[in-house]
DNA sequence: TATATTTGTATCGTGCACGATATAAATAAT
DNA sequence: ATTATTTATATCGTGCACGATACAAATATA
């Protein structure tokens, strides 16, 4: 391969993950539109019905997102009843996140949706057995990417 | 596996891409904020440096993005003087994209960026065998959702 | 030819992501 | 006890994504 040709979209190992993300939220569109959810809102329900109480930045850490993109969808998420915010009285700068009775009440909605999904991305081409071998290696990325963000954040710290 | 701990984050499918997505266009960043580019006007970049003269259509059909999202997209990449847009004589309706010098000339800043990037993904957990399998089940995967799609649009069509 | 449909692009509204910054509470350092 | 630093959350600005819609040019149909 010339050394040129790796610009070649074709080529990219990062397009196909991006392009995947995108077509991923959309295929759970159906399934979620009818909660009213989108796919981030619906990443901190399932934080939540995992953990039950969790302050923003616990949930950011759970998803690894910060309190910027956080906030104002946990707000968007407690005017449509899904959860109540309330302050902490142990720590009055942290916010407590708890889901409502309708919050709660949609788990049983949402456990046949990652069977569904995963059904819907098993074919000929592509068996159980290699999602879960992309699964290891996207959780692998994921270590050695967030190691990286954090050896920059420290060396710049320094300076 | 009881039924309801396919809620857990842990064993979802979807998350790590979603999560190793929005990693990878950080990982990015410091490479492109050289030439003054995001991750997806990066990808605009990518294609017209392949194909030379586009129209906004073609642009989105190989990335896989509506003119919504990309028609502003590549105004703004015009105000950097990357690249032109003219209305194309044939079909009054299309405009053709074409770089400018400028944006020619970042092909050189940008093709040793893949090799980089690739290296920092690889490890001794992650080989570069596991990357080129990643990229073919994400290959695959992308053609079976856009069929998946594509059926969905036909379906609503005919009613 | 007149009318209908399709096609290419753009705008609008909404919801993420995320860097930069602000603010108050908690903790550490002097 | 003061002062300084850290921590938790929030706001602001910018740039995607994308559904819905608009509009004019091109093409198809009657």
């Amino acid at each position: 391969m010339k050394i040129e040709d790796q610009l070649k979209l074709e080529n990219q190992i990062c397009f196909p993950i991006y392009s995947v993300s995108r077509l991923i939220t959309k295929a759970y569109k159906p399934y979620l539109e009818k909660m009213g959810l989108t796919y981030p809102q619906y990443l901190v329900m399932l934080v939540l019905w995992e953990h039950e109480k969790l302050t923003v930045n616990q949930i950011g850490s759970n998803l690894q997102l910060n309190t910027n993109t956080l906030s104002p969808l946990i707000k968007r998420m407690e005017q449509m009843d899904l959860l109540k915010r309330t302050r902490s009285v142990k720590d009055e700068r942290s916010i407590v996140v708890e889901l409502t009775k309708k919050g709660l009440n949609y788990k049983n909605d949402a456990i046949p949706i990652p069977q569904t999904l995963l059904r819907s991305l098993i074919s000929e081409e592509v068996e159980l057995k290699d999602i879960i071998s992309l699964k290891e290696t996207l959780d692998k990325l994921i270590n050695l990417l967030n190691k990286d963000l954090q050896n920059k954040v420290i060396a710049s710290q320094s300076t």
